[in-house]
RNA sequence: GCUCUGGUAGCUCAGUGGUAGAGCGCGUCCUUGGUAAGGACGAGGUCGCGGGUUCAAUCCCCGCCCAGAGCUCCA
C-alpha cells in the first residue's frame, strides 16, 4: 500500500513528485546524472542536511554541488570525522572533543596524553587517505538521550555535551566505519569524497575554550574539492610566510623587539621614516576639518573611575605608582576618549561650534596577555589615530557620511579595497529605543548615500551606540578590520557633557568614535604585508640609490644626491664593491629606483634610472627630469 | 595567563656530556667595475638568564625571561 507521494519544490519553482522516503540524491539522480554526481549535500527548507537523508514531506529543496560555499563547509566537517577516524585507528584512546568546519578548513579536539608531533600528522594523514580510500558511508541516525548516553559511555566530553541537551530535542549522531560520533551533520554521502586535503598544524586548546578546562590537542586541517583549489590555498599559506611583517621588518630593517620591552617596537631609522610618512599624511588629511590636542599620557584613577575603565578594564593598564599617596592609583592612558571629553567640558559650547573633532596621535599602553602578543599587530604600545566627534544628534547623518568618505580615501590612497558592517543594537545595551532607532536610521541612511554595499551584522553594535566597521582586503586576498565609526550615548551622561542649544538651554551632544588607520603599528604590519616590503615611493624608507660604477664618478653621483636631497627626495649613494653587487642588494632591499652614474652620464649631466623590478630596462635621462618626475611621484602619492 | 615548540656569531641555521661550526653580513687588502653576488685574508660567541646533577653542562633536570603556534567559527 504505497503512501502519497511528495512534492519538491526547486529553485526554479519546478516541482517534482517523488515517493514517500525518497533522499535529496533521489531529487538529483532524477534531474540528472550529471547532477548527481556533482551534488555535495542539499538544501532542504533552508537547512542544509546531507544528500542520503530522506525527506519529511514536501519541501522546497535545492542541490548543493561543489560551487556552493555551503557545500564545502560540509565536506571540511566530513574531513573532520575522517580525521578523528584516523586518529581513533591509531591511538585507539584517544578522548574526542568537538570537530567543525571552520573558515579555511577544519579542526578537530583530542584528549590525548602528550602533543601530536609532526609525525603523528604524518602518519595520521597517511591514515585518512586510507579511510577516504575505503569509501564509508556517513549513515545518520537518530538516538533518544539514553541511547546516546550508552553509544558515548567511553567518551566523557561528548557525554558532557549530551547533558545539555533537552530531554526532547533531536540527537543525531553519524557513523562512518568504525568511527561514531555525536553530530548534527550534515555529511557527504561517504568518506571517499574526500579526494584533497592537508593536515596543517598541530596545537593545544582548551576544551570548549575554558582555561580552567584541560587542554586537549587541537589537530588542523584543510580540504577542497578540487586539487587545484587545495594547491593555491597552500601557495596562499606560503604567500603570506614570505610576506610576513616580522620576517620583512627584520629583513628590510624597519623595527625591532627587544625582551626588556615586551610588546613595544623599536623604530630603526628606515622605520621612523615609514611611520613619519604615514603619520604626516594622515595629519595633512586631517589638517582642516578636525583639531589636534596633545593629552597627558598619565592619569589619576580619578578619570578611570569616571569613565568606568577602573572597574572594568583595570586588568589591562599600566597602573603607575604614586609617590603622594604611595598607592597605584595612576594609568598609562589606553585610550584617548576620556581626555577629549575632558578637554570638551573645559568650555562652555555652542550648538553652533559643532560638529568638533578632536584628533590624538598620542601613545597608548595597553597591558595585553603575553600569549597575545604578536609582531606589531598585538602590541602593548602603540598609537590610534583616534578621532571623538561631538555633535547634535541631527547632525548625524551629514557627520557620518563626511567620516565615512574621509576613511575610504584613505585606503584608496593605499589601493586598499573596503568593505562595510553595520553593527545595530545588541542584547545589552543602555539607553531607550526610541534613541536607538534614531541612531540607526541616521546610520542606515549615510550608509546608503554611499550607494555602496554594506553588511548587516544585527546585535553586533556597542552597548552605548550602534557603529560602523571597515574592513580592508589586501593584495592576497586576507581581510583585516580597520577602521570605525561608533555613537556614543553613554560618554556624554557620564561626563556630563553639554551644548548650549538655540533654547539657550543646555543639551546633550553625541559623541562618535572614529579611527581610520586603527593603530599606526598595526597598520604599518598591513602596509608592508599588502606591498610585500615594495613600498610606494612615497612612503618608501630610500626612495633613490644612487650607483656610481666606479669611484671616478662618487663625485659627480654626490652633486646629484645633493640636488635630489634638496627636492626632499630621500636619496642615497653607494660606492663600495661591483656594480652588479650593489644592483642585486638595491634589489633586494626593494628600493623604488636605481640610477647609475657612470662616464657618459657624468659627461652629459644625465643619469641611467632603473626601477625597481624591471630588469635591465633602464631609461637614460637628464637629471633634472628625473628629479621632476620623482618629485611628482611622490607628491602625487602614486601607487607604483 | 595557560599548553606545546624554540632561543648557538649582526642575520639564517648546523652541532656535541670533554670550553663550538657553516653561509650571508662586517673589517682589511687586491680588483675600478655598465645592470642581480670579483678575489684573498681576518675579526666576531657568557651557546637567553639563574640554579641543580656531574670529574666535566651549550647539551641532562628545575625555575625564570623572550619569541612562535594555538586557546568554541560551539554536538
Amino acid at each position: 500500500m504505497p503512501s502519497d507521494p511528495i512534492h519538491i519544490t526547486l529553485p526554479d519553482g519546478k516541482v517534482l513528485e517523488l515517493p514517500q522516503g525518497s533522499t535529496a540524491a533521489d531529487v538529483a539522480a532524477s534531474i540528472g546524472p550529471g547532477l548527481a554526481k556533482a551534488a555535495v549535500a542539499a538544501v532542504v527548507n533552508g537547512e542544509t542536511v546531507g544528500l542520503m537523508e530522506p525527506i519529511e514531506g514536501d519541501a522546497e529543496l535545492s542541490i548543493l554541488t561543489d560551487r556552493d560555499p555551503a557545500a564545502l563547509t560540509v565536506l571540511r566537517h566530513s574531513a573532520a570525522h575522517v580525521l578523528a577516524t584516523a586518529v581513533r585507528e591509531l591511538r585507539p584512546g584517544a578522548g574526542i572533543g568537538f570537530g567543525p568546519a571552520i573558515e579555511e578548513g577544519f579542526y578537530y579536539d583530542f584528549d590525548v596524553d602528550a602533543p601530536f608531533t609532526p609525525e603523528d600528522l604524518a602518519a595520521f594523514e597517511q591514515k585518512m587517505a586510507e579511510v577516504a580510500a575505503a569509501d564509508q558511508p556517513f549513515e545518520r541516525r537518530r538516538v533518544t538521550k539514553e541511547e546516546a548516553r550508552d553509544l558515548f559511555s567511553d567518551d566523557p566530553l561528548k557525554l558532557e555535551r549530551l547533558e545539555e541537551f533537552d530531554d526532547d530535542e533531536v540527537i543525531t549522531v553519524y557513523e562512518n566505519g568504525p568511527f561514531l560520533d555525536l553530530c548534527k551533520g550534515p555529511h557527504v554521502p561517504s568518506t571517499g569524497r574526500l579526494k584533497h586535503f592537508k593536515l596543517l598544524s598541530g596545537a593545544g586548546a582548551y576544551w570548549r575554550g575554558d582555561e580552567k578546562r584541560q587542554m586537549l590537542q587541537r589537530i588542523y586541517g584543510t580540504a577542497f574539492h578540487k586539487a587545484k583549489d587545495l594547491e593555491e590555498h597552500l601557495h596562499r599559506l606560503e604567500e603570506a610566510k614570505r610576506r610576513d611583517h616580522r620576517r620583512l621588518g627584520k629583513e628590510l630593517g624597519l623595527f625591532q623587539f627587544h625582551p626588556v620591552s615586551p610588546g613595544a617596537a623599536f623604530w630603526t631609522p628606515r622605520g621612523t621614516t615609514l611611520y613619519n610618512t604615514l603619520e604626516r599624511f594622515v595629519r595633512e588629511r586631517q589638517e582642516h576639518d578636525f583639531l589636534e590636542v596633545k593629552t597627558p599620557l598619565l592619569y589619576t584613577k580619578e578619570l578611570w573611575e569616571q569613565s568606568g575603565h577602573w572597574g572594568k578594564y583595570r586588568e589591562n593598564m599600566f597602573l603607575v605608582l604614586n609617590n603622594e599617596t604611595g598607592e597605584h592609583d595612576m594609568s598609562l592612558k589606553p585610550m584617548n576618549c576620556p581626555s577629549h571629553y575632558l578637554y570638551y567640558a573645559s568650555a562652555k559650547h555652542s550648538y553652533r561650534e559643532l560638529p568638533l573633532r578632536y584628533v590624538t596621535l598620542d601613545v597608548l599602553h595597553r597591558n595585553e596577555l603575553s600569549g597575545a602578543l604578536a609582531g606589531l599587530t598585538r602590541v602593548r604600545q602603540f598609537a590610534q589615530d583616534d578621532c571623538h566627534v561631538f555633535l547634535r544628534q541631527d547632525q548625524i547623518v551629514e557627520e557620518v557620511t563626511f567620516l565615512m568618505d574621509f576613511i575610504l580615501g584613505h585606503y584608496d590612497a593605499f589601493g586598499l579595497p573596503s568593505s562595510l558592517t553595520f553593527g545595530t543594537r545588541p542584547e545589552q545595551r543602555i539607553g531607550d529605543d526610541a534613541l536607538w532607532d534614531q541612531a540607526e536610521a541616521a546610520l542606515r541612511e549615510a550608509l546608503e548615500s554611499t550607494g555602496r554595499e554594506y553588511e548587516v551584522a544585527e546585535g553586533d553594535g556597542a552597548f552605548y551606540g550602534p557603529k560602523i566597521d571597515f574592513r580592508v582586503t589586501d593584495s592576497i586576498g586576507r581581510q583585516w578590520q580597520l577602521g570605525t565609526i561608533q555613537l556614543d550615548y553613554n560618554a556624554p551622561e557620564r561626563f556630563d557633557l553639554t551644548y548650549v542649544g538655540e533654547d539657550n538651554a543646555p543639551h546633550r551632544p553625541v559623541v562618535i568614535h572614529r579611527a581610520v588607520c586603527g593603530s599606526f603599528e598595526r597598520f604599518i604590519a598591513i602596509l608592508i604585508e599588502h606591498y610585500a616590503g615594495a613600498f610606494p615611493t612615497w612612503l618608501a624608507p630610500e626612495q633613490v640609490r644612487l650607483l656610481p660604477i666606479s669611484e671616478k664618478w662618487e663625485d659627480s653621483a654626490r652633486e646629484f644626491a645633493a640636488e635630489l636631497d634638496a627636492a626632499r627626495v630621500r636619496v642615497a649613494v653607494e660606492g663600495r664593491e661591483t656594480l652588479n653587487y650593489r644592483i642585486r642588494e638595491a634589489e633586494t632591499e626593494k628600493i623604488p629606483y636605481m640610477a647609475v652614474i657612470g662616464e657618459r652620464e657624468a659627461a652629459d649631466g644625465t643619469v641611467a634610472v632603473r626601477k625597481r623590478g624591471a630588469g635591465k630596462k633602464q631609461e637614460v635621462m637628464p637629471r633634472a627630469d628625473f628629479v621632476a618626475r620623482i618629485t611628482e611621484e611622490i607628491r602625487s602619492r602614486a601607487a607604483e
